[in-house]
Parts: structure tokens; C-alpha cells; sequence
DNA sequence: AATCCCTGCAACCGCCAACGT
DNA sequence: GACGTTGGCGGTTGCAGGGAT
């Protein structure tokens, strides 16, 4: 079964007809085989350079929410759950910004997870106060991220500079002093993004280990311990996830070398496990 | 066996902000 | 600055499958 959308047009026209409903494993070779050669965006251009019926909106959700390679398939584990029910609990519905605290899965997965399993258990707010108070966080929240991006370009380019070998003396650096005081895994919080990305000590192995991003969180760090000190991990832990797989500190050099761009900021994926 | 209900999930819709012209 | 386009996000819908009655 397959549905026909009607796009545009006036009285008698149709300009152009979209496929809706489920999408079949031909389409979805299509967009996968579009995002290989031309990359993720200009979605409104894959009906014309791909054949797929289907508009851009359409094309992009089918990705993010279900094509993408490095997403994660499965159940929530309990580990994830936490977080979910930790994040929802301080960020509330921004579903986008929790999934970024998830690598691999998507906030329509984590969305879709919450409804099931959460919502009846939670008081129903219909308060008109929680509304505005919610409305105006997220509008805080936009300004934040606003000033983050253009903080993160100019720490992206001053990591250019920096080079490899700063990166790595930070890093023995860091790992000296925690392994001094107990260590501890490494947590990232997504409000320190918005302040600072410095990871709170770590029990890595190795510095490849360290390198390749493998963490797992444990302490939840206080923000106030935050400061400017720790500019350069913002450019190194923000590029880290422009790679968008956590990880592979040749490619992150490698983007960070490519000079001048938008900060994916979007893209940001805070490990949690 | 039939049906009802619930859950999980994919997909769509509307709104909004960024961006380009 | 106005306007149109594009993309991102949160809310909602609708279908499929499984368990309960």
C-alpha cells in the first residue's frame, strides 16, 4: 500500500506528487546510494538527482531516523534509560538535545521510547506558567548555543594552530593529575557543553584509548568547576564529534584541517557510553 | 478462534529559525 | 527589511504485532 501527496500547485494543477507512507528497500538504496555521493543535505534536491519520489523532509527524516550507519539498533539498555530519565528531568521534551547525549540513537527513538514508557507515569503538566517558563528556557537555550558555535569556530581554529602535540600533552597531563586523585570516568553533560567540554578525569587504559574517545561516565561534574582553562577540550572533544562516530583522532585532525566551516553543532554527540 | 487492547515504531505535520536573494 | 526556501524539532498519527480476554 503507498500514498500520493500533492504538492504545490492551484485549482486543477498538480505541480508535483510525492510518495508517502512506509519506504520500500529500492528507496531506501536510493538515499543511501545519494548520501554516499553527495552527502547529508540539500534534501530537496534528492527527488531530482536520486529519482526518489519523495520530498526533502521525507528524505532527511528516513536518514537521521532509520538509514544512518552509525545508528544504534536494539533496545534501550538500562544504562540509557537513566539518562534519558536523568536528561528529561533537566532538559524536558528537547528531545534532539538529549538524543545528542546518545550516540546512535535518535530523538525519535528516544521520543518514541519516552511516550511508551514514561508518560503516563509523569504528571500531566498543564500549566500555563510551565509553558512560558519552558518556551522562554528553549529561546535561552538558542542564544547559548548561538554564542557556543561561534566560540567553537574560533577554538577550532586556534586547535589548528595547537596542533597534535598540545592535544597530547594535555591529555598525559590531565591523566597524571586524575589518576592522582582517584581518577574516575569521564562524564559529559550536556549543559557543560553550553560552558565547557573538559572531561572530569578518566580511566582510560591507554592514550589511544583516551584518543579514540572511549569513555563512560560517572561522575556528574559540578559546573562551577567549569572555566576557560578549558578551551582547548572544547575544540578537541567538539571535533571529536564533528567525526559524528566518537572517536578516530586521524579523521578529527584531518576535519579540523579543513579549514573554515559551520560548526556541526547539530551533530554534537556527547558519548555516554 | 475471534476480538479487543496495548505497545512499539515509522512516518507525517506544523511551526519556527536560519539562510539566501 | 521583505520574502521565499530549506532544514530541524517536537507533537501527533496510524499501522503492525503480540498478549489478554
Amino acid at each position: 500500500m503507498s500514498w500520493w501527496g500533492v504538492k504545490g500547485g492551484g485549482w486543477g494543477m498538480v505541480e508535483e506528487v510525492w510518495r508517502k507512507g512506509p519506504w520500500t528497500a529500492e528507496e531506501d538504496r536510493l538515499l543511501i546510494e545519494y548520501v554516499r555521493v553527495h552527502g547529508e543535505g540539500r534534501w530537496n534536491s534528492v527527488s531530482k538527482l536520486a529519482g526518489l519520489k519523495r520530498n526533502g523532509k521525507s528524505c532527511r527524516l528516513r536518514w537521521v531516523n532509520y538509514l544512518r550507519p552509525d545508528l544504534k539498533r536494539g533496545q534501550i539498555t538500562p544504562h540509557e534509560e537513566s539518562i534519558i530519565l536523568e536528561l528529561h528531568a533537566k532538559w524536558g521534551n528537547r528531545w534532539s538535545t538529549i538524543a545528542r547525549s546518545l550516540p546512535g540513537r535518535t530523538d525519535n527513538e528516544i521520543k518514541n521510547y519516552w511516550r511508551t514508557h514514561f508518560k503516563k507515569k509523569a504528571k500531566p503538566t498543564t500549566n500555563n506558567a510551565e509553558k512560558i517558563k519552558s518556551r522562554l528556557l528553549k529561546r535561552q537555550h538558542f542564544k547559548e548555543q548561538r554564542e557556543i558555535e561561534l566560540q567553537q569556530e574560533q577554538q577550532l581554529f586556534q586547535f589548528d594552530q595547537l596542533g597534535m602535540k598540545k592535544i597530547i600533552s594535555l591529555l598525559e597531563e590531565n591523566n597524571s593529575s586524575s589518576s592522582s586523585d582517584g581518577g574516575g570516568d569521564v562524564f559529559y553533560y550536556p549543559d557543560q557543553i553550553t560552558h565547557s567540554s573538559k572531561p572530569f578525569g578518566y580511566n582510560s587504559n591507554s592514550l589511544e584509548e583516551q584518543l579514540q574517545g572511549r569513555f563512560s561516565p560517572v561522575n556528574i561534574p559540578d559546573a562551577n568547576t567549569m572555566n576557560e582553562d578549558n578551551a582547548i577540550w572544547d575544540g578537541f572533544w567538539n571535533m571529536d564529534v564533528v567525526n559524528g562516530h566518537g572517536g578516530n583522532l586521524g579523521v578529527v585532525a584531518a576535519t579540523a584541517a579543513c579549514g573554515p566551516r559551520k560548526p556541526y553543532f547539530h551533530n554534537l554527540v556527547i558519548p555516554f557510553c
